[in-house]
DNA sequence: CTGAAAGCGCTTACAG
DNA sequence: CTGAAAGCGCTTACAG
């Protein structure tokens, strides 16, 4: 492949001179430039972004680290990343860690070496002190829609608050018995929105039964047989509150599968509002995250880190999230 | 940060001496190699991987280009590339071009200046020369789910077969009036996949109605629309082959919203498998293409191809797609 | 086994 | 406006 210095001997010029002509930063004779384009058109040349970023110590590129590429939420957040990401120039690295930490620490220590200006991480646990090392050492770090207390930036929705107002509308529109198919609770997200649910059912003066509190973590997603387990037993809830739309969609064919009907015999409420969410059957009530707009600020903030603006006390942004109301909710008089 | 330098000044000893302990392959005193180890250590020192790709030609890295990464289709391909990838100590760059050529130019044109040792390209269509050219500049590239004839390294399924073995089902469950709801047909595989459903017919003399073709390519999808159109205007099929589980979903929602059942009154059948296909309401019968092999066999091959193996003559490789039965075709009696 | 030197391909302060 | 030189942080042939 062509060099500077194969450029500069087409051009009859010096490299430093083909250096500026391409910056266009710096003052060129016009006649000079010409020469120059010319000879970089014939060979083809492309500038070794290797060598640029080892020179000016920097990339103009960050790594979005996300937990598992396959859940739709993270689709949507890497796209509002990456508009911001190219509007100021910057390229995105998205590396999918499919929840394991091994994996992310691989990842991290790779681009911490100065492949990347900065990160945006969708992976933060408790346990992620790489994290926090990270940030200690100066590195910018962003995180987004998983956060770790104040200790670093980060763009989130309100979990607590979401979760609550999509229980309490279950509550107003009639519902009694509420079961709750929660996410792993060692991410401040899913204690939140499990927080949420008590407070709901507290405030309503409705108790908190175990048996309608169920778990649907790990991998492959066992929302399915958990209320099909339930339902089995003969414990039926009059609604369900899925913590994510991927257990909503589970949870109704499980449901129906028991030979019952959503909405008729039990409502459902989903959280992420995925695309398909509207076309389920029901079409699916569920709480909307903005996440291209969390993408899209997570991006910008850590890009003013990148400039070196305001690295100052870590900012946690709240954004709003709202109830998307469809079909999968009935009514009920008492 | 600290630089080898630094290291070799903490150690005594010369840079030289650094590098080659770090690299393990070259004989270094074992004192001497414990001595560097413990400044490693103690500097927190990482390898700046720029001067290190500089130096060296290359950086362990491929760039996945894919077209649209909300699809699932994508992240289970980009899984099996990342699984292979890893094991050979590469890593992997994953792009996402929203189907926006300029978008993926860009990518193309600043991975390729050293970023990346090779391509994994998921966007091809016809008018891609960008691809073309890298290929012929020696860049490394292999394609996978969608290809361009022999000019490049490919790893697909038989569009035409799976596509010709779905209809041909839903013609021997007893469907005669067959509705295609189809993709974009710039591309290769939605073109291929008209043509077996096209002859799938034909083999059992019955009719092309082009009532029954339906195009539902674009952004947002379609299908929807198109398929409650043809509804309301009293063409009734007995069957939908969806070529997308994205599209058979929005398929399956315009039939109950005209308030006919699946698959009482019209069967569906869809391409894909994804994970929640099993849990739409009725369960998905679908193609399943092995998108995690898929992306494994052409990271594997552009392994080969940057190890500088085997880079003559392009080869096509055909996976095996098959027919998932499930609930969305019901056996009709004549 | 180890060090000094050269060089990967750029950019930029320093002279002119 | 332009060139020669130095240097970014590594690796590796060349000596010893």
């Amino acid at each position: 492949m062509a060099t500077i210095k194969d450029v500069a001997k087409r051009a009859g010029v010096s490299p430093s001179t083909v250096s500026r002509a391409l910056s266009g930063k710096v003052p060129v004779d016009q006649e000079t430039r010409e020469r120059v384009m010319e000879a970089v058109r014939a060979l083809n040349y492309k500038p070794n972004i290797l060598a640029k970023g080892l020179k000016e110590g920097r990339t103009n590129t960050i790594g979005l680290i996300v937990p598992n590429i396959s859940n739709p939420v993270f689709p949507a957040v890497a796209r509002g990343v990456e508009d911001v990401a190219r509007e100021h120039g910057f390229t995105v690295i998205l590396c999918n860690t499919d929840e394991d930490i091994e994996a992310e620490k691989d990842y991290v220590e790779k681009l911490q070496k100065r492949w990347v200006d900065g990160f945006i991480f969708a992976t933060a646990r408790k346990e992620s002190h790489h994290i926090l090392q990270l940030k200690e050492k100066g590195f910018p770090v962003v995180l987004v829609v998983r956060h770790m207390g104040q200790a670093v930036d980060a763009v989130v929705i309100d979990n607590y608050k979401s979760s609550f107002e999509a229980v309490k509308y279950l509550i107003d529109t009639g519902h009694r018995k509420i079961c709750i198919v929660n996410g792993d609770t060692s991410l401040t997200l899913y204690k939140e929105r499990f927080e949420g649910y008590k407070h709901a059912l507290q405030a309503a003066g409705l108790p908190i039964t175990p048996e309608l509190v169920l778990d649907a973590a790990g991998r492959g997603d066992t929302g399915y047989e958990t209320v099909r387990a339930m339902l089995e037993k003969g414990m039926l809830p009059d609604a369900v509150f899925a913590t994510s739309d991927p257990r909503a969609i589970r949870v109704i064919r499980a449901i129906k599968d028991c030979g019952l009907s959503v909405p008729d015999d039990v409502s459902v409420v989903g959280f992420d509002d995925l695309d398909i969410s509207a076309f389920l059957d029901p079409p699916l009530t569920t709480v909307c995250q903005p996440l291209y707009e969390m993408g899209a600020r997570a991006a910008r903030r850590l890009i003013d880190i990148i400039n070196g603006e305001k690295y100052g006390q870590p900012k946690v942004e709240l954004v709003e999230a709202k109830l998307v109301i469809r079909k999968s909710v009935k009514v009920r008089e008492h």
